[in-house]
DNA sequence: GTCATCTATCTGTTTTTAAGATGGTATCTA
DNA sequence: TAGATACCATCTTAAAAACAGATAGATGAC
C-alpha cells in the first residue's frame, strides 16, 4: 500500500479540526473511515502522526512536520485542477501586456492584483515601452493588450478604447532658468526639450515637440533625472512626477499661456483579428471600469 | 471521482515512455489498467491528455503543462515519504556545525555536498565563530559539532578528535618593512601583529601573540585585506592565504629561525553528554576520515 | 458516578480497481 | 497489397479496497 492522497486529506483535516470524528463530519464520511485511513497512513510512513493519549488525538512532533508536507502536496493538487479548468474554459496560457509608463502604476497594480486573483495559472508578460512601440508590439503579436497615448493614426487592424485622460505638466529643475518666471510659448522654444523616445519612427513622436533643441530618452524616470540636473524642460504626466523620488527638485512653472495642462487620452488596444480569451477579456472590462 | 496519486503516476510513466503498454510494464500492471486509469484522469480533469491519433499517444497541450504539476506533486509524495523515513531513523531534525575559518573550505564544501545527499531532510545551519567561541558554542548546545583549533585546555564536558594540521604561515604586505629581510623572532616583535579575535576571552586567544602591539580582528579575509595594505604582520593558515583574492598582494618572508610553519592541528568537537543522531555521526565519521 | 464524546475494531456490503480476453487501428515489412 | 506486430479501448469477471454501521473501551465534563 501506499501514501494515497484521500489518507493526506483525511490526515490534514484531523490536524486542524483536532478530531477524527470531526473530520469524518466534515469529510462526509462515517468515523471510522478516517480512522482507518489515518491509521493506514501511520502504518505505510512506520511512525505515528498523532498520539491517542487523551481524549482528542494531538499531533506528533512527526506529525506537525509531516502535516506541512501534506498540506503542500494537496495544495498542488488543487493547483493542477485549476490548471486544468483554465484549458477547459480556454483560458490562455499566457497574456503579454504592454503598457506605456504615463499610466499610473497604482492603478495598474490594483488592476494586476485582482487579475492574479482571478487567473492564477496565467503566466504574465508586462512591457513598458515607449509611446507607439506599444501599438508596434499589439500589431505585431508580441502583445496581446496594450495601453498607450492616444495617437492620431492607428492602424485599422488594431481596436481601442479611451481609458481616461492623465494631465501632463511642464516640468523643469530647481535651478532651470524657467523655474522662476512665468513661462510663455516662446520661452519654451529657446530651452532644451526632453522627450520620451520610441523604437519606432511614426509622426507620434514628434507631437509633442516644441523646441527645435530636443533629446530623447526612453524613460520617464531617467527623464526626471535629467531635468532636476538642469539640462532641459519637459511634458511629463504628473503621476509620474509625484510618484518619484526626486520630485522635491523639480518645479512645475506658472504657464503664461492657457492654463497648458494637456491632458493626454489613454487608450486601451487590442487587434482586432486575434481572439481574446477570457482573461484577455476579463482584462479589457476591468482596465476600462477603471477610469483614471 | 477525484484525481488519485496512481492516476497522476501512470499519467507521468506514460508520458515518459510515450506509450501506455510501456507504462504498465514500468509499473507492473496491465496495460488496460494504465489505461483505464489515464482515462478516468482525463475525464476527472475534462479534457485530453494525449491525443490517440497516431501509433503511439502524443500529449496535448494540457498535457505537456499538467504533466508537469503531475511531477511536482509526485515528487512531493517522495519528499514526504522521504522526512518520514528520517524520523522512522530517529534523524536530526536540524543540525547545527560551527566551523573555524581555519578548516579548508574545499574540503569542508566536499564534505557538505555529501551530507546533503545522504540527509537531504536536514536541516543544516552552518556558523563560522572564531577560536574558542567554537567551544563555547558546542559547550553551550548552540552548536551539535565543532571544527576548531587545539587549545590547551578543553572543558572536560566535550569530546574531540584530532582531524589533521594545517600550516601556519607569517606574511605580511609586499611593502612591509619584513617582506624583503630574512625575519628573525625579534623583528616580529618590532612589528604591529594582527590576531583573530574571539568573543570569549580565554588564554587560547593569546596563545600566538608575539608582538606586544597587537590589533584583534575577527575574520581571516579582514585581516589579509589589513596585512594587505601594510598594517601590520600575521599568522594565517596557507590555505586561506592561498585563496585570498588578494595573495598577489602579500609575502610570506623567509624566517631566519627553525622554519616557522607551526602547524595548528584542527579538532572535531562535540558535546559528550548530548547524544549523537545519524546525521550527526555521519558527519563526524566523514570529516574524521577526511585528513587535510 | 453518569453522560456525552471520542477512537479502535469488527462485519457485511458497496465501490473501486485490476487482469484477461477481444476487437479495432496504425505502422512497418515483404 | 497482405501479413505481422505493437498499440489502445472496451467488456467481463475476479480481487481488493473502502465504506457505513454497530460495538466496546476510554476519557473528560458535570
Amino acid at each position: 500500500m501506499t501514501v494515497s492522497l484521500d489518507q493526506l486529506q483525511a490526515f490534514v483535516i484531523a490536524a486542524e479540526t483536532g478530531s477524527f470524528s470531526a473530520a469524518a463530519r466534515r469529510l462526509h464520511k462515517a468515523q471510522s473511515a478516517v480512522s482507518t485511513q489515518i491509521s493506514n497512513l501511520e502504518e505505510d510512513l512506520g511512525l505515528a502522526l498523532f498520539s491517542r493519549a487523551g481524549r482528542s488525538p494531538t499531533l506528533t512532533p512527526a506529525g506537525e512536520r509531516l502535516l506541512l508536507e501534506a498540506r503542500v502536496i494537496l495544495d498542488r493538487r488543487e493547483h493542477l485542477i485549476g490548471v486544468a479548468r483554465s484549458f477547459e474554459a480556454h483560458v490562455e496560457q499566457r497574456l503579454v501586456v504592454a503598457i506605456d509608463e504615463i499610466y499610473p502604476e497604482r492603478i495598474m497594480a490594483e488592476v494586476f492584483a485582482e487579475f492574479a486573483e482571478h487567473f492564477p495559472h496565467v503566466e504574465l508578460e508586462l512591457l513598458f515601452p515607449m509611446m507607439e512601440d506599444v501599438s508596434r508590439l499589439v500589431l505585431t503579436g508580441k502583445a496581446d493588450l496594450g495601453v498607450m497615448w492616444r495617437q492620431e493614426i492607428l492602424p485599422t487592424e488594431l481596436g481601442f478604447q479611451t481609458l481616461g485622460w492623465v494631465p501632463i505638466k511642464m516640468v523643469c529643475g530647481k535651478h532651470h532658468p524657467l523655474a522662476k518666471v512665468r513661462v510663455d510659448w516662446e520661452d519654451l522654444k529657446r530651452h532644451r526639450q526632453i522627450l520620451v523616445a520610441a523604437h519606432s519612427d511614426g509622426p507620434e513622436k514628434q507631437r509633442l515637440r516644441v523646441a527645435p533643441e530636443v533629446w530623447w530618452v526612453e524613460s520617464h524616470w531617467v527623464i526626471l533625472q535629467l531635468v532636476r540636473q538642469g539640462i532641459g524642460w519637459a511634458f511629463v504626466s504628473s503621476h509620474v512626477i509625484e510618484a518619484s523620488p526626486v520630485a522635491a527638485d523639480l518645479v512645475i512653472p506658472e504657464l503664461q499661456f492657457d492654463d497648458f495642462d494637456l491632458p493626454v487620452a489613454v487608450e486601451l488596444v487590442w487587434h482586432k483579428q486575434r481572439p481574446c480569451g477570457p482573461a484577455a477579456k476579463w482584462l479589457r472590462q476591468r482596465f476600462a471600469a477603471t477610469r483614471i
